[in-house]
DNA sequence: AACTAAATCAACCGCTCCCTG
DNA sequence: TCAGGGAGCGGTTGATTTAGT
């Protein structure tokens, strides 16, 4: 159904004459909803995953009776409904993530999002566009460019990771165990291992640090499925980033002398962790 | 309170890749 | 080997919300 419309429009083939598809296409254009999801079709859809699961979304759409083409369906299922969608704004641990895996892979945003648990492409895409182009953009600079990369990396990547170290510490002082999560250690180890492997991350293809990575997540992997025998994530962040984090990355690094840039970071930084004091940081003052 | 601009994010579109017959 | 279809990805759009005046 929805094959006429799209490979019609891209160019596909599509042996049909072209009068009975102008047909069908006119006939699928009334029949087929666009635009925003109601709470009746997001029920049916939920409801006909729970039962017959998910995947074949054309055949799963004209099955539930949902008036939407497979790849809305999808993308619905994906993007929102889905039990295992976290919403909200970006962690620290988040934000040091997507950082990290955007310098080394680009805008592959679903394989950046594999790695960050309940977070989905389209919402690390929208973050990448709305926050970090467009203070790229208010100092007048690509996202791409060096001067940008040097800022990220000597810059707002320490002060991300300064603030998931004081959460951590904050932690072993007794207040709960929301600081040191396994996605902190995540961020934390697959930016040292990163860095680890590269001399500058800046300047670095994305070809040459791949071995480095593969160990990262080997670590991250081991960790994270190690079960009962896994040590704490504090023990085990330590192993991984052990002296790392004192001769590697500092803040206001010697490295890095761009008053400019390092005064906008400060107030960028400034600005993208308001969203998380008034979440967590105030949950843990309380 | 009303208006405007900016920010956000859900949804769509076009394209490519991969599998199957 | 190749065409067709399904699935997924990245880019873009546009409606809605929020902030500023």
């Amino acid at each position: 159904m929805e094959m006429v419309l799209q490979r019609s429009s891209s160019g596909m083939a599509c042996h049909r004459p072209a009068g009975q598809q102008e047909q069908e296409a006119a006939e699928l254009s009334t029949e087929l909803r666009r635009g925003p999801w109601t709470v009746d079709e997001d029920l049916t859809l939920i409801n006909y995953i729970s039962d017959h699961g998910e995947g074949r979304w054309n055949a799963l759409a004209r099955a539930a009776g949902l008036k939407r083409t497979g790849k809305s369906c999808r993308l619905r299922w994906l993007n929102y409904l889905r039990p295992d969608v976290k919403r909200g704004n970006f962690t620290a641990e988040e934000q040091l993530l997507i950082l990290d895996l955007h310098s080394r892979w680009g805008n592959r945003w679903s394989k950046i999002a594999q790695h960050l648990p309940g977070r989905t492409d389209n919402e690390i895409k929208n973050y990448w566009r709305t926050r970090v182009q467009k203070h790229a953009k208010q100092l007048n600079c690509d996202v791409n460019s060096k001067r940008f990369k040097d800022a990220m990396k000597y810059l707002w990547m320490p002060r991300l990771v300064e603030r998931i170290h004081a959460s951590t510490a904050a932690d072993e002082d007794g207040c709960g165990d929301y600081g040191c999560n396994d996605l902190s250690c995540v961020a934390m180890a697959t930016v040292a291992t990163c860095l680890e492997g590269s001399p500058s991350m800046v300047t670095s293809s994305s070809s040459d640090s791949f071995s480095s990575e593969s160990q990262s997540l080997e670590k991250i992997n081991s960790h994270m499925h190690a079960g009962d025998e896994k040590m704490s994530s504090r023990d085990w962040m330590q192993e991984v980033d052990h002296e790392f984090w004192s001769t590697q990355i500092q803040p206001e690094n010697e490295q890095f002398q761009d008053q400019e840039l390092n005064g906008w970071v400060q107030g960028f930084s400034e600005s993208v962790s308001e969203s998380l004091w008034s979440l967590e940081d105030i949950w843990k003052m309380q």
